[in-house]
Formats: structure tokens, sequence, C-alpha cells
DNA sequence: GATTGACTTGGAGTTAACTCCATATGTTAA
DNA sequence: TTAACATATGGAGTTAACTCCAAGTCAATC
């Protein structure tokens, strides 16, 4: 697959897979004779990975640390997995504060909608 | 309450508290004859507010005309109400996004537990 | 009254994560 | 084979959200 497929198939400006591949955030995309990437399955396989992560805000940092102990072999799985860990702790403590705003934003929502009927706030919180 | 005891009780740096003050995101603070911050009940209920919002992720310029709304007074109820609830929709998409991505982290941290076990790798995902 | 420590402002610096750009080279259609 | 377009690289620029700093003022203590 050329860059522009896979940019539209992830949704992932060219720019952002270029720079996830200089930075290591994927391991080194295949290339052509001629020097163009040419990414196979295990490459779409990182970049999707890559995209899940980071949409849920896991840090760039982190999963560079993956990537590069997923190159090294089978002697880096505990590794890896201490890291997933603690990425999944640090993902259900966001969770939770999310959960706690959004319960603030439906209150509050509910009290404006109120004020509405009614025409007065004098009772908000 | 002065602004050590607020950076304090909130757990935000003084200078986070200013900065937050100065580009509208909460409403002036009172002043001492001084100068100095004296922090009512009503500054403490901003600054939970936007602790609370800005923990989840909602950007800043949101919550800068969120305030600005709110010191216009009753007639802009139906606005921020708005605002609130568009917010609340970017945060439930937020909050799916990161569902999947715990789902496949616990997906992932499944395998590595039944790879050091077995201490074979292949057919991890 | 002097020292010490808290607080003030305006502005510069930092960090993460892109995003853009200039210049050069590869690729394809007429 | 030449125009037109896609892609390459290295490096600079951008944005959001702080964070730090210098130089000065306020407040409490010795």
């Amino acid at each position: 697959m050329t860059i522009t497929e896979v940019s539209k198939k992830y949704d992932i400006s060219q720019d952002t897979l270029r720079y996830y591949e200089r930075i290591g955030l994927i391991p080194a995309v295949n290339r052509t004779k001629g020097g163009m990437r040419d990414y196979t399955e295990e490459s779409c396989g990182w970049i999707e990975l890559a995209k899940c992560m980071r949409s849920a805000g896991i840090p760039i940092e982190a999963l560079i640390e993956y990537c590069a102990l997923a190159q090294q072999g089978d002697a880096t799985i505990t590794t890896r997995k201490e890291l997933l860990v603690e990425e999944r702790t640090k993902l259900l403590e966001k969770m939770e504060d999310m959960k706690k705003t959004l319960d603030k934003l439906n209150y509050k929502i509910d009290i404006y909608e109120k004020a509405e009927v009614s025409g007065v706030l004098s009772w908000k919180k």
C-alpha cells in the first residue's frame, strides 16, 4: 500500500505517518526500489494500534518504548506487558475523571434546562 | 483565602491559578488593599469547576467562553447550555474511544500473560 | 526598621504532538 | 520525453496549556 492509501484508510495525515515512523512509534516501513514507502499488513497493524492508542491519549513516549521492545523479540514480553498494564491503569483513572465531569455536565445542563422553562436561575449551583 | 491555600486545596499551582484568571477562565479574583488575591467561596467554585473540566480534557477556549457568558447574566442561559451540551457530546465520544482502547489493552495484556506462562508468543495479534 | 518570605506583574520559555515547507527525486500519462 | 503529480528528506513552525523567571511590592517577625 502507498502512503496515500494508508493515509485515507486510517484517516491519518501523511505527515503524521512519516512522523510516527521517524520517531519510532512504528517500525521502519518497507520501501520500493525507488525509495517510496510500501506498507505491508504488519505496518498497517502498527498504524492501527498507534491510532487506537493515541485516540485514547496514551503518550507517544510510551508507544515508542513499546515499539522498541516489540522489535527486540520475546525476551521483552514481561516488560511490554508491564508497560501496557501501567497505561491501562492511567487510562482507567482518566475515564473516572471523565465520568465525574460527565455527571457534572449533566447536572448543570439539567439546571439550565429548568431555568429556561421557569425563566429563573437563582438556584443554580 | 490566600493563593497558597487555594493552591493546596485544589492541588493547582499558583502559576496556573494566576494563568487561569489572566486568560479569563475564571472571573477576576477579589483583592486586599495591598493588591493580594483574596479568594471567595465563589472564586473557589469557579476553580473547582475549572479543575474538573480540565481534568476531562475540555479545552480552555470553551471554558473561557463559558466564563464570559456566565458574567453576562441570565440572557446567556441558552447559549451556555448549548455550549455545555456540545462539550458533553465531545466528552462522550472521547469516552467511547477510551473504552475501545481499554478493550484492546485488556486483550493484549491477556495474551501477554498467556505467553508468559506458555513461553510462546507466536499467536499474538 | 530591617530581614525574611509570600505575593505581584509582564513576559519569556517549555513540552507534546503534530504540521508545514523547500527542495529534490520517483512515477505515470500524453 | 516531458509535463504533472506523488513522495522523499531535514528542518522549521504551530498550538495548547502550562511553567518559569526577574524585578518589584506586601506582610509578618525579630
